[in-house]
DNA sequence: GCGACAG
DNA sequence: ATCTTGTCGC
């Protein structure tokens, strides 16, 4: 599938990443979605056992049918060093790349990380979701910022997840007594249809499914290359 | 100045 | 993310 070229370059140093950032956090939009989604891709990364190659994969979910479609792969250098806040610069260049060898075309993508929920509003699903010009959510596993009160222990329990007065995503259960997931929007979606694409997804476990089997494929790719 | 800190 | 097996709890 056609992916536009990053407007910037992914080798770059962390002041110059900043500044990136705040560029491009200017383009993200919350909109409603303008149907509902059908196709959502699902994109996860691991590294090389020696750590200088990232391995990002994405997975096609058909909501409907509730299966994987199509599943690709694609390896980088990494060029960045994780620094809590810029993690896009570690493993974005990857994750374009496995976009582009998919045939179909997702109706949005499901990041592992944050959307908005960001020190400076642009979280790794916002900012691929601004490249691509995709409508994309964030699915984080922890917070990175913002306050909140811990959810119920029931499936579906929520609460506001607020970052300097303002509400930035959902701490939401998606299975009974586990851990809650951090939802935030990514770019041209509104927080309720996150929210819910999340939990359509979130089957069998507490990650929505096309993130977790992007999980287990970069995984597999990562023995295989060692 | 002291913590917090996606993956 | 990564190093790593079994084990306690719903």
């Amino acid at each position: 599938m056609k992916i536009p070229r990053p407007p910037h370059n992914w080798r770059i140093g962390y002041r110059q990443a900043v500044v990136v950032q705040k560029k491009l956090a200017l383009q993200v939009r919350e909109t409603s979605l303008e149907v509902e989604p059908r196709f959502a891709a699902g994109i996860d990364a691991a590294y090389s056992k020696d750590g200088s190659k990232c391995i990002a994969g994405v997975v096609l979910w058909d909501l409907k049918t509730m299966d994987d479609i199509e599943h690709h792969t694609a390896v980088t250098e990494v060029g960045f060093p994780y620094i809590p806040g810029l993690l896009t610069f570690r493993e974005g260049q990857a994750m374009l790349a496995a976009l582009r060898n998919l045939k179909n075309r997702p109706d949005i993508l499901l990041f592992d990380g944050q959307g908005i929920a960001h020190p400076r509003g642009i979280g790794i699903a916002s900012h691929i979701g601004v490249i691509t010009g995709m409508p994309s959510v964030g699915c984080a596993k922890s917070r990175l910022v913002g306050s909140f009160v811990m959810p119920g222990e029931k499936k579906r329990s929520k609460s506001p997840l607020l970052y300097r007065k303002e509400r930035v995503g959902t701490v939401l259960r998606t299975r009974d007594h586990v851990k809650p997931v951090f939802v935030s929007i990514g770019h041209l979606i509104d927080l309720d249809a996150a929210e819910k694409l999340v939990l359509d997804c979130a089957i069998k476990y507490r990650l929505p499914e096309p993130i977790r089997l992007a999980h287990q494929l970069v995984a597999l790719e990562k023995a295989e290359g060692s």
